[in-house]
DNA sequence: AGGCGGTCTTCCGCTGAGCGGAAGGCTCCC
DNA sequence: GGGAGCCTTCCGCTCAGCGGAAGACCGCCT
């Protein structure tokens, strides 16, 4: 059975990775799985429309059009729009690099990254995906994951990123009742050499772990656990208005 | 000539606005101009790919695959990446409706918000688009705007919002060069009965005003001008930022 | 119970939009 | 000059896309 033209019109789409700026043609069709001639006249209409952008020296790019139809999307739009303030407040108080991300598809999504012009530059990007074992937020969504997701993962190949992530399942697994304990993860250049961080669980409904949030600082800065009690207000905070939104939700749905 | 596939697909993303939490199929055809059984083919692929996703009672919203492809592009994303700090600190100063917005076709379009649980409602939503005559940012925009795209704003029609609306053109002018000489604008009442806001324009590449930025709150707050050093400060802090990041851009580019 | 209005789903004969290999042009580099 | 990589255009072929019609479902009202 041969594809759809609006599955291509996907598959072009999906073609443009998180950390890609530009592509050009034929890197697209490429990704796309699309002969040079059907890539070229699907780009073209893509343009026309807004969805792409051509930049002048030819590459195309994720148009400004995509941005506002990507942006209604409910999910995650609702939780980061609860959680930017506390984001906001979390970053005064720190000034360094603080996301916010979810679990999908056994691996960290970054919703909302704050970070300044003095901040740690990290690899995460909006959208983007990162390993639960090796990240803050990961190690948080691992520990109040389902069983099922926490064992598969830990299965799975966990790659050692920099020297000193952790790749031994029990090892995890042992970090994994420690946080649910503490309500706290942090990591120690595991992602990234010089960066480390501390992050919280943000419960919605039901007490249940919706996101994490963290701060990722350089590791020569002072103590990292100086950060904990700010992750832990913002997650207490944001958990708090969570369920409060629930509620008004629930509210709503019955009145 | 009948039209693409391609260009369809896009008139059922178009079809959701800003707002639109989810759509029925036939809203969707209604406003995408397509037949039901088109749509209903169309639709159901681009639910297939995730662009669109499918709620249990039978309507569809924005999908989140198309957020993820969205966030991608560059434009805003850059602008708001680099005014997300700022925002956030301006957001703690004042706790109230924060906002970032740039000027596209003679309309504003809403960058990012920021407002917490205590923060006055506002209409705007992130890519949502805004009159320029009647919002603080609005009329920030148009003061800094070249002479023809103000003239062709303040010759075409100037709704009323609210009976405080400003619509009469002179008196705008009159504004929009008060705001030149002190780069700040306030609105009372006129977007949004009871919301008062403070603005400042956002400067990048050789002084020229790329966004601008704002406070909203409450009428019967204390007197807005106490707003004006923060929404000042934050408007400097950010311009120099901004202008170190071009610089950034271009020494890069040369190197 | 029945009618109405709105929604969504499926059918299926028809046809032109979509297909893509080939050829060619352009730019950059060695 | 030649190679590599990119992008553009052509054009004969064909089946994916088309959409009106019919029908199903649901909720509301009388």
């Amino acid at each position: 059975m041969s594809k759809s033209v609006a599955a291509k019109v996907a598959e072009v789409l999906n073609a443009f990775l998180p950390g890609d700026t530009r592509l050009t043609l034929t890197e697209i069709c490429r990704r796309a799985g699309l002969p040079l001639t059907t890539g070229h006249r699907l780009v073209g209409q893509l343009t026309s429309t807004g969805m792409l952008e051509r930049l002048p020296e030819g590459s195309y790019r994720i148009g400004a059009r995509l941005w506002r139809i990507g942006v209604q999307a409910a999910e995650p739009r609702e939780l980061r729009e609860l959680a930017l303030p506390y984001l906001a407040e979390l970053y005064t108080a720190t000034r360094d690099n603080v996301q916010l991300a979810v679990l999908r598809a056994d691996r960290v999504l970054c919703v909302e990254r704050l970070r300044g012009p003095t901040s740690v530059p990290v690899v995460s990007r909006v959208g983007g995906e990162l390993p639960l074992h090796a990240t803050g937020v990961g190690k948080v969504l691992l520990a109040f994951a389902d069983p099922e997701t926490a064992e598969r993962v830990l299965a799975g190949p966990l790659a050692a990123h920099t020297p000193h992530t952790v790749t031994d399942p029990d090892r995890l697994r042992a970090e994994l009742t420690e946080i649910r304990r503490t309500g706290l993860a942090h990591t120690q250049e595991e992602m990234t050499l010089g960066a480390c961080s501390s992050a919280a669980p943000v419960r919605g409904r039901d007490d249940r772990v919706v996101a994490a949030l963290s701060v990722t600082a350089w590791r020569h800065g002072a103590d990292l656990r100086r950060l904990d009690p700010a992750v832990l207000e913002a997650s207490r905070d944001l958990s708090r208005d969570l369920a409060a939104a629930w509620e008004g939700l629930v509210q709503a749905a019955f009145h």
